[in-house]
DNA sequence: CATCCGGGTTAATGGGCGTTAACCACATCC
DNA sequence: GGATGTGGTTAACGCCCATTAACCCGGATG
């Protein structure tokens, strides 16, 4: 009915992207056979050389990928601007929980293998990289004018690791589905960034804030 | 025989489990050799076997060292009690961060390689990082009592990827010292548990969501 | 002095795995 | 209906690398 002939719609290529992604964020890049890959798209062993020149070939597409959709992703939401920077700061932070809960792989590849790239494709993602977080560092501080741009930016490095903690599950039912999860961790991370800047206004001390029990 | 344990302090199979640790975390399990671990400590090749069964011992005796550190550690603070639940998870957190920066490897390493494990040493160290988890969140419950268990234990989650954020830095000064670090982690996580309390103080219901069953 | 033995060394072994070669089936095109 | 190209197959090659073998040396031991 649909798709008959379109220039390569979701086929093979992508399955075996999809796969890839998977099993190398469950054991590794070096973890992972070919075999394997072949294996869970069907096919076997040396099979995938007709899709892509080698094992690396893969894993550089998949993170140079997602850096790239996460930083489009990012500036469409930051371009669209919300009625407010917080709202800004908002979408955000949806879209990223978004691309975590999704594309739990992916997010795991993303920090984790970035060393096996060729030298070319490392710094073009670290690029992309920076420039996303460079993003948030704007966007938190339209929103908290008080701290410096060191602690905007590691405030932000924290929060990714706060968003991207979802792989590191404990399987079974043991935490709240997806929709809650989503809405508990943009809370956590609000909570988060709302903290940086309080703690800048009071500045030094310790808070021991008992909010007003 | 006779037992002449000399009390050497830092001797040889420490210093090998130090870099071996800062080399796994690097460049991964199966990325780096034996033979670059022996030479990260002066001697080459297999002359690790004098001290370790194998790559996978070593491997194993980190991972299960730092679980029950942590764990101790944090039965430490919790035993030790402060004068209020609210201290107790602010010397939780602290503890926490202490090791995220002195031990950044290990944490690395923490959440990064436990698959490599045999089975066996696996259960063990899932084990211990539950009861650490478990550890947080009951007292976490009794700082903010409103979230049900499966939220505040995401929420623990959550932190941790937060507090273990570090590791994933850029590398140049672009981010703050170390005591600043700690203080401003610190910061962002008791925002974020913070956070998890208002929220669950706002709207009250949709908690009854028994996982599993 | 002879003997252990802890801690090394280099050379050999062996398996795993990425990649290439050689070959094949089918659809499409002219 | 033969040429062609696309997506597979299995077998072979070669490297890397963990582990083991065989040998060695300095210092306690006695």
């Amino acid at each position: 009915m649909s798709d008959a002939q379109a220039p390569a719609p979701t086929s093979r290529r992508e399955q075996i992207l999809r796969e890839a992604a998977r099993l190398f964020a469950e054991r590794g890049f070096h973890g992972v056979g070919v075999d394997e890959i072949g294996a869970a798209v069907g096919i076997s062993g040396p099979g995938l050389y007709r899709h892509f020149a080698g094992k690396d070939a893969m894993l550089a597409e998949l993170l140079v990928g997602i850096s790239e959709r996460l930083l489009a992703g990012g500036r469409m939401r930051v371009a669209e601007g919300g009625e407010s920077p917080e709202a800004v700061l908002r979408a955000l932070i949806d879209g990223h929980i978004d691309f975590a809960l999704d594309d739990r792989p992916l997010i795991t590849l993303h920090d984790r293998e970035l060393d096996r790239l060729r030298e070319t494709d490392r710094k073009r993602v670290r690029q992309l990289q920076r420039q996303y977080v460079e993003l948030w560092v704007d966007v938190v501080r339209e929103v908290h004018p008080g701290p410096s741009e060191s602690r905007a930016r590691a405030a932000v490095h924290a929060v990714f690791g706060l968003l991207n903690s979802t792989p590191h599950l404990g399987r079974p039912g043991a935490l709240p589905g997806r929709t809650e999860m989503a809405e508990l961790l943009h809370g956590l991370a609000l909570g988060a960034f709302g903290a940086v800047a309080r703690e800048a206004a009071e500045d030094g001390s310790m808070a021991a804030s008992a909010p007003g029990a």
